[in-house]
DNA sequence: TCTGGGGTCCTAGGACCC
DNA sequence: TCTGGGGTCCTAGGACCC
């Protein structure tokens, strides 16, 4: 029998600034929604009960709970605590997959030996994260993914709900269909529309249960991965050349962590975002991939000056990379040296920033307008 | 001073090729 | 005087997740 445990941490990155300074403890605490224009990234559960909720601007989160602490997002530290939180449970099972930053799959069949029934193990394990990490966190003991995926969604907050074998459908029969990962409200809105209301009435419609409910098809490992940057601005433009810099500060973030991983992209897309909310991306492809400032930047400069909208201003950029290769293209040999040399540059200019920070080196106005 | 930023996956149309 | 048609790549948009 295999037993999969879905862990998810409870509002993961209040959870982390509370493990840091107790005094939060019991305060209606809130992460991200700062700045002019930002949303609500984690809500204490407290908060929560003023009616604030992640994606909520913060503007409306000030008016719902305005006695509430409000915190700037600290990446780096949530990361690290991810790490303590993975290195925990991978002393459960040699098999523990980190499916996002709070969220991770630890596979307890076959461990009974060492540790007991997979349902002492799981308990075992969500105690271990509060009383060592102080990481509240919620678990869903299942034989799939899917389901106990589903299990650790509703035993929110701080708890675990268990599917024995054999008690599956009637576990799952009586919920909303919205539950069931991938179907979000559009596709909730759709299936009621068809009088399909809870997943036992979608797994009665063979049409419909085929779309949304494959729980037994895994997906490939054959991602073909992408990164990006964006950013909305504190100010909406209207200037292409003030645009540019912009796009030049996303190019460089995004170039520095292709160059990181080892990657080159074939594919460069740029993101608009006008005030009105009408977004749209344009994107290259191009023929020898690059992870190069001056390439990229060139690509998306040509983009944003051949579809930009005059009378419109713009309140959001974004460069994203796509179609990422490792190796396996084959430039000319003196494209090869040329560009290897430009490699070289801008992977020192990364080694500098790592050491020094990233204001270290900033880019003259010749390179921004120069491409 | 309304509506973030990091992603993945899917669909659909058109170009192009055989 | 008729519209095949399958496969692949590129592009754009959108749903969804954390």
């Amino acid at each position: 029998m295999r037993w999969c445990l879905h862990v998810d941490m409870d509002a993961f990155f209040v959870s982390v600034e509370r493990a840091l300074d107790p005094r939060l403890d019991g305060k209606p605490v809130i992460v991200g929604g700062k700045r002019g224009r930002g949303v609500v990234t984690s809500a204490s559960y407290e908060a929560r009960r003023c009616g604030v909720h992640s994606a909520m601007p913060g503007f409306q989160a000030r008016k719902l709970c305005p006695h509430a602490v409000f915190l700037p997002m600290r990446h780096d530290v949530y990361r690290e605590y991810s790490r303590k939180v993975f290195f925990l449970l991978q002393r459960y099972s040699p098999i523990v997959r980190k499916l996002s930053i709070d969220e991770g799959l630890v596979d307890l069949s076959g461990t009974e030996r060492l540790w007991g029934t997979p349902l002492n193990t799981a308990h075992e394990i969500i105690t271990r994260l509060k009383e060592e990490l102080k990481m509240p966190a919620s678990g869903g003991l299942a034989g799939d993914e899917t389901l106990a995926k589903v299990a650790a969604s509703l035993a929110k907050p701080h708890g675990l709900i268990y599917v024995p074998d054999g008690s599956e459908n009637k576990f799952l029969a009586a919920l909303p269909v919205g539950v069931i990962p991938g179907v979000g409200p559009k596709a909730q809105t759709a299936l009621l529309n068809q009088g399909v209301e809870t997943v036992g009435a979608l797994l009665e419609r063979r049409d419909f249960a085929r779309r949304y409910l494959d729980l037994e098809t895994k997906r490939e490992e054959t991602r073909d991965h992408s990164m990006g940057s964006e950013t909305t601005l504190a100010e909406s433009l209207s200037r292409v050349e003030a645009m540019e810099e912009v796009l030049y500060r996303l190019v460089e973030d995004v170039g520095q962590r292709l160059r990181a991983d080892g990657l080159h992209a074939r594919c460069i897309t740029i993101k608009i975002r006008y005030d009105d909310f009408e977004t749209l991306t344009r994107s290259r492809t191009v023929d020898v991939p690059t992870c190069l400032d001056r390439e990229i930047f060139s690509l998306v400069r040509g983009l944003l000056r051949q579809h930009v909208t005059a009378d419109k201003r713009v309140r959001l950029l974004g460069v994203h990379a796509s179609a990422l290769l490792a190796r396996g293209w084959q430039p000319s040999l003196f494209d090869f040296q040329k560009r290897l040399s430009w490699e070289r540059l801008y992977r020192g200019i990364d080694g500098l920033r790592e050491k020094y920070g990233d204001r270290a080196i900033t880019t003259g106005a010749g390179w921004t307008k120069g491409g």
